[in-house]
DNA sequence: TCCTTTATATCACTTTATGATATATCTAAA
DNA sequence: TTTAGATATATCATAAAGTGATATAAAGGA
């Protein structure tokens, strides 16, 4: 049994990624592009990770017209997951830093 | 091969609690306390992380003279990677910040 | 034509996380 | 003083998550 959602950071980039239409392989892109390379998602990953986030809709299909991509977007409730981790996301940081000043003194 | 070191959500969270000593008791309470019960790490995930931490030198057996508690304590190595993740974890929150904010445009 | 890039997808495997359980000590109250 | 609950560490077996390798195919340029 899963408390408060909490995603893994892998699932919290791809779902950043999808805060606009965008399709997997873009993603892909966009990650390893914003990331300067430093994280790497691979297409095992990725396409594990839509059809995931396509069954607990927090993404949905937003375009196949083209035969060969397709697009994703995020869901209102995708949006407010993403939101509500971002939070917990900003007090892990908190912490990581108030413990690492704490220590200098 | 991993790429440049990156930490886990559990990992992140017991690092930083380890940026001053602690016992693996201890730090389960502390996470606990300071996430108010959203974060939940159990002895299963504390004691198997702490082994790891130990093997791959970000964390060091700071005292033992108790015959109960082990206290723990980051390692320069471990200060450092905490700290590059801290940086990491930062630029995903702007990236996840950015795309919300564009979409309402 | 044919090679490269774009694009999606899955399999088998590894890594990571965790519920359940075991064990032992300390402490406060009955 | 015994005993129940909190403190504390530890492991096993399983579940969940992540990924390298590989397959497939269409688009686009040389």
């Amino acid at each position: 049994m899963k408390q408060i959602e909490q995603l893994t950071d892998s699932v919290f980039y791809i779902m950043a990624a999808l805060s606009n239409p965008r399709h997997g392989y873009a993603v892909m892109a966009l990650i390893e592009e914003t990331t300067k390379g430093t994280v790497n998602i691979g297409p095992a990953s990725m396409y594990t990770i839509i059809k995931k986030l396509l069954q607990q809709e927090l993404i949905y299909l937003y375009d196949d017209s083209d035969s060969r991509r397709k697009t994703y977007l995020l869901t209102q409730k995708g949006r407010e997951v993403l939101r509500e981790d971002i939070e917990r996301r900003k007090v892990m940081i908190q912490l990581a830093e108030n413990g690492l000043k704490e220590e200098q003194e």
